[in-house]
DNA sequence: GACATGCTTCAATTATTGTTGAATAATCAT
DNA sequence: ATGATTATTCAACAATAATTGAAGCATGTC
């Protein structure tokens, strides 16, 4: 992945309200949400969102279908696993051993603290 | 984790220049670099840097620690880990074999295209 | 056809971020 | 102490992004 795209991806999580957005599309992955159920969980006025959509459209992250009169947004999650990869792919330069440390740290973390 | 945190921490992530730098902390985890030697690898004006790092570390992604005149930076990975699970972990609303088949598809991305 | 609905686009405004050069502070070497 | 090095902060400016209300365009209903 280009680093100018997967800075677009971040940039497309990088707002409350688009983040509440996407992994709303995560949650209700594969079939997606149309517009207008998105506003109304998440209380955005339909113009801002609109605005919203379409940052996350541009990035990659979801896709767009029309359906009669309205227009049905999906998460795209072979991209979102995929700007992970790009994060986390040179973690302490491939060395196996320092990763798997800070992932042991992390499991306990998830542990101790619950899922939110 | 809470979303005004990861907003934050994507917030972060969403320039290209902060994207590199962070990258470069994650690819010499543990030990981190000091800025100078960030802004000669990457090529990037120190007061600019400067400017960068206040925003990667105020995200928590990293940390600074002074040496002697000069300030180690270190990606904080276990956070790096905690964001992308915050992401992820709800994904198909805990429908694990949705969440399978999207991997699937993902690693058959990788092994077609190489590492980047 | 006339009207309601769902959603987007446009234009104007406000708010936030990024970049640059000059000035400052701390450390180290002589 | 003087001077060199490392890196930050500050202030000014340039560039981008977020929000809002009004207008527009399909689609569906009567």
């Amino acid at each position: 992945m280009e680093t100018k795209h997967a800075a677009t991806i971040f940039e497309a999580l990088s707002s409350e309200s688009r983040l509440d957005i996407f992994r709303l599309l995560v949650k209700y992955a594969p079939e997606g949400l149309v517009a207008g159920e998105i506003a109304r969980r998440l209380g955005i006025p339909s113009t801002n969102l609109s605005f919203h959509l379409k940052a996350i459209v541009h990035s990659g992250l979801a896709s767009v279908e029309k359906e009669g009169r309205y227009l049905r947004y999906r998460a795209n999650i072979p991209l979102m696993l995929g700007v992970i990869a790009y994060l986390t792919s040179e973690c302490c330069s491939g060395r196996p051993e320092e990763c798997a440390r800070y992932r042991a740290v992390n499991r306990h973390l998830k542990m101790t603290q619950g899922r939110h």
